[in-house]
DNA sequence: GTCTAGACGTAATGTTATAACGTCTTGATC
DNA sequence: GATCAAGACGTTATAACATTACGTCTAGAC
């Protein structure tokens, strides 16, 4: 094959190796956060089949800010947000317990605090975790008033 | 043994069971957070033997506010602030990357804007994660200016 | 005394993540 | 063009974290 890896069906960035591409494009079509493993199972076909393959994959994708891990839940999302990819700002993440939907958010005010606490206590930052666990407005609708 | 575990040196609550009492005191004893495993191995000669024991414990020591899960790192800390326990509001930790060191902080104003910004998007929060890594006060110090 | 709820002990298993090794491709340098 | 270094890759094995399932024991309610 000497045109590598064609047959996606959306870009992200030009220089994604061919794991990389599958392992972005399989976050992008799920609808809930998925686990490496998940991950794995679902590109079998696509000739993967160690979990490094895509823990690496997933490693560089975070690093650029174009998939996210949850801490949470062990588990991972595409980046739903353009803005978000390496501007240095934490992001936030609202998870539904009950659907599994995750709304990718920036709060800069709360970014602004945590950075405020740490010039004031003298820690350097270096990544920021923010998660919300809870019900999304259709799931908890859908539970009483 | 009529009386029941005596023998620690610091009461927390007068309704922990013995195993509670183990787990919550090695952490206590801690100076950075502890796996659960970690806990375990630590507790062996106190007679506990599998992982579900030392689980079981973490549960109702987190659940009570007397002990906290830091997501980030699948580990465990004993709460450092009176204040914190089951106040339901949310707690912040800062983690220092090179010596474990844990910081647990309140910030409300943080708190209220992750509550207004739930309230706004019809999301009901349930649990709130908020973890800042990086380099505490003196490990950054010593690695220069 | 009987019943029940909850803590306990134990074994087995499931899930998430990394270590260690060698190969292959690519692109720079000589 | 040969050599070299960096980095992606594939594979196996293993480590680290967490839960399921089942039976026992005790304390308190009735
Ligand atoms: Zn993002
Ligand atoms: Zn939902
Ligand atoms: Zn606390
Ligand atoms: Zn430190």
């Amino acid at each position: 094959m000497a045109d590598s890896h064609a047959g996606h069906d959306h870009v992200w960035a030009d220089d994604l190796t061919r794991n990389q591409e599958l392992v972005l494009g399989t976050l992008a079509h799920a609808t809930a956060p998925l686990s490496a493993y998940d991950i794995l199972d679902r590109l079998r076909d696509e000739g993967l089949r160690a979990p490094l393959q895509v823990y690496r994959a997933l490693d560089k994708l975070t690093e650029r800010g174009l998939a996210h891990r949850l801490e949470s839940l062990n588990a991972f999302v595409c980046c739903a947000d353009a803005h978000c990819h390496g501007d240095g700002g934490s992001t936030a993440f609202a998870i539904c317990d009950r659907c599994g939907k995750v709304e990718e958010f920036a709060e800069p005010a709360i970014d602004s605090k945590l950075r405020s606490w740490s010039k004031a206590s003298g820690f350097v930052p270096a990544r920021m975790t923010i998660e919300i666990r809870g019900l999304c407005k259709e799931c908890s609708a859908s539970r009483g008033p």
